[in-house]
DNA sequence: CTCGACACTATGAATTTCATATCTTCGCTG
DNA sequence: CAGCGAAGATATGAAATTCATAGTGTCGAG
């Protein structure tokens, strides 16, 4: 027991079908984003995802048996966890930088500032989007950077949150629903 | 008309939610795998990647939609098409790299070799798979590079193309099966 | 002792994906 | 010119996944 894996992508030698195996799906990719920007809460997770609690559930279960997250708890006796990117989930940083990489290049409106600026932690410049370093001249790898969100992306992340739980009060409370 | 982007990941700041609306799935990532790989026609695609024709078709008819990939006739009179990636479809290579080296860092049995080995081509060595230049002694630039697949891969690959055509003879000829 | 927060789980409907078969248009063979 | 096979799909109904919505259990505050 331990042995997980839901074999796809098992039987043959090309890596891109081993990872996608684990991670080939839009929910993954977003959770892991959330575990890397330092959410560790279920709630947080699925404010920012947007994905259904079960969805959530499912896809945390999974990570944890494939062992890219770990599941600590914070409480015991309301059980409550955490979770947190174990070393093989962190590893995972450079694929998530090229998705924002390529994200920010060809699927957003040009002249757009990105979400997230990276820095080079060694010289302190800003990064450019292709994670070349302007004062050192190279590439930088990814142990070296470290980020920041935007002002905007901050807000719209703060909103996200608040809207989350307004939802939840709602769907909670039987009284008259505050529109209008 | 035209107009098309199933809006997944529109309404947000964060370019990893654009990307993974357009690219999040298995098997866009695995037909942008082939493509990169060199591969244009309908069958390879299929084989190579193991997506049933209809999969396949829709999410083609969605990459193109969605720019990452052009049709081109290089047949007219039965309608022959090969499928190649734009530009915007190229630049998916650093993705396809991570997911590269983080299957062949924690997905696979360690101490096997990689299914493809990289290349600098400004000085010929070998890259490490995290896409250091041993002799340049720093990460190289994708479009440094050149890939090289390993002997065992390409024949997994030989043998995949002539299963699947065997396949199709057995699916399309009536007559009795050749097993036992 | 009621209420709300948190982290889930349950349920049935809607959507997606799958396996399998079929279609179309051609070129070739006999 | 009838028949066959290849290539590139489309059709169909079953199986699996995902969704929206609602509910459960445990706790602390009031």
């Amino acid at each position: 027991m331990g042995a997980s894996e839901h074999d796809i992508g098992d039987d043959t030698l090309c890596p891109i079908a081993h990872s996608t195996g684990l991670v080939g799906d839009r929910w993954s990719i977003l959770i892991v984003r959330e575990l890397l920007l330092g959410q560790s809460r279920f709630q947080d997770l699925q404010a920012q995802t947007g994905a259904t609690s079960q969805m959530l559930a499912a896809r945390l279960k999974r990570l944890e048996a494939d062992g890219l997250v770990e599941r600590h708890a914070y409480l015991e006796r309301p059980p409550r966890h955490e979770y947190r990117l174990t070393p093989k989930g962190r590893h995972l940083m450079p694929v998530i930088l090229a998705l924002r990489t390529w994200g920010e290049q060809w699927c957003k409106p040009q002249g757009q500032q990105p979400a997230t600026r990276m820095f080079h932690r060694a010289c302190g410049s800003e990064l450019e989007l292709d994670g070349k370093c302007p004062a050192c001249g190279g590439l930088v790898a990814w142990t070296e950077m470290s980020g920041q969100p935007s002002q905007a992306w901050a807000e719209e992340r703060a909103r996200r949150a608040a809207e989350f739980t307004d939802h939840r009060r709602a769907a909670t409370s039987p009284s008259a629903e505050p529109e209008q």
